[in-house]
DNA sequence: TTAAATTTATACGATTTTAGTAAAGTATTA
DNA sequence: TAATACTTTACTAAAATCGTATAAATTTAA
């Protein structure tokens, strides 16, 4: 089957990105690591940008599905906003400090497209969030919701801070520790912690 | 001071080394990520590999010179194995799979060298170790100090597999998990543990 | 078994990246 | 002032990588 191949193409790919970073990473690395020749690599993807275009992309679209899952569901708004948070702190974790480089400021245009385009979904959809949670209580009112994005965007990069994870021995509980603190900061208190 | 270039370079380059293995980097990569200009790498170090070389052998001098001073220290036969293990590790941890490919079936000859050249001394330096330990009773006489040897090293690939590794919350509880299975394993009970 | 389709291996020229050097200029220090 | 250390820019040669063509090998399906 010929979709075995490509999807191999893919997962090696995402590997080998997250790990090294885009730039890094040659059409050829990614052939011999997955087992598949250059040919039927050029079969399904037309250079390698266009293969991280399509992983990156798919990525976030599942991020994006999740959450609007997640934000529908019937649960707590607390527990929304943790499994916002924790979810973006996973995926923060797994990006190596390379791809999150090659994304932003890209040497590949059409990487940076992507990219900055998903992040405006995102931040619609966060933005939204929070506008429901002060509208229902949830949040206090005098916090602006650009500080809150702030905050939220600030701990994915704090997660990448040797200098605090040498204070904890795990990343979960550097997590749970930066929730707490959140949660304390920005939630009115309206129902039980 | 010209050392304080030298010295950044040959941080920078450890850092980048261990993190994407000696094919993945350039000497433009170092250079720039150690804000050094290209001409001042040269005059520190005739290429990428020469500066390899001096970094992974001035590293494993360092392990030496602790393994060495470990085993004369006044502390117990079993504090010395542990310190041992948790060292050896400790250093495979901190270096990603891509170095050890780089160093151990290495397509640059002169690191190959190198890390040949230095593993024959750890192997030495163990066995006299293993070799003492059992003169003195620590450990059973009826294990080959091949045997120790391989579950030793075995250890230390151990540290990287993934299915192991997600059974436990970090790695300091694998590693205590693993010497204990060892020193089951091979001591003789001679002293109390 | 045969025919068709898919994948691989190899080779290759074109392009890009990297290596390493040269020359000229700046900043600091003795 | 002279010497030292470093940078910037520019450059050529070498090496790596890209992307494609081809034929052989393998797999799939009829």
């Amino acid at each position: 089957m010929s979709n075995l191949k490509k999807e191999q193409i893919l997962r090696t790919g995402q590997d080998l990105f997250r790990r090294f970073g885009i730039r890094r990473v040659t059409v050829g690395d990614i052939c011999q690591e997955a087992g598949v020749s250059k040919m039927t690599f050029y079969k399904h993807f037309s250079n390698k940008v266009d293969l991280a275009v399509r992983i990156f992309g798919q990525l976030y679209d599942d991020y994006y599905v999740y959450f609007e899952h997640l934000f529908s569901s019937d649960i707590s708004f607390e527990e929304k906003l943790s499994g916002l948070i924790k979810t973006k702190l996973d995926a923060a974790e797994n990006m190596s400090l390379e791809v999150v480089h090659d994304l932003y400021r890209s040497e590949f245009p059409a990487l940076k497209d992507v990219f900055e385009q998903q992040q405006k979904r995102f931040l619609t959809m966060t933005l939204n969030f929070i506008r429901q949670g002060k509208k229902e209580g949830y949040i206090r009112k005098n916090l602006s919701n650009e500080f809150i994005l702030l905050q939220i965007n600030q701990m994915a990069e704090m997660i990448r801070n040797d200098d605090l994870l040498a204070l904890y021995d795990n990343t979960q509980t550097l997590t749970r520790d930066m929730l707490d603190y959140f949660f304390y900061g920005i939630l009115s208190g309206k129902k039980k912690r």
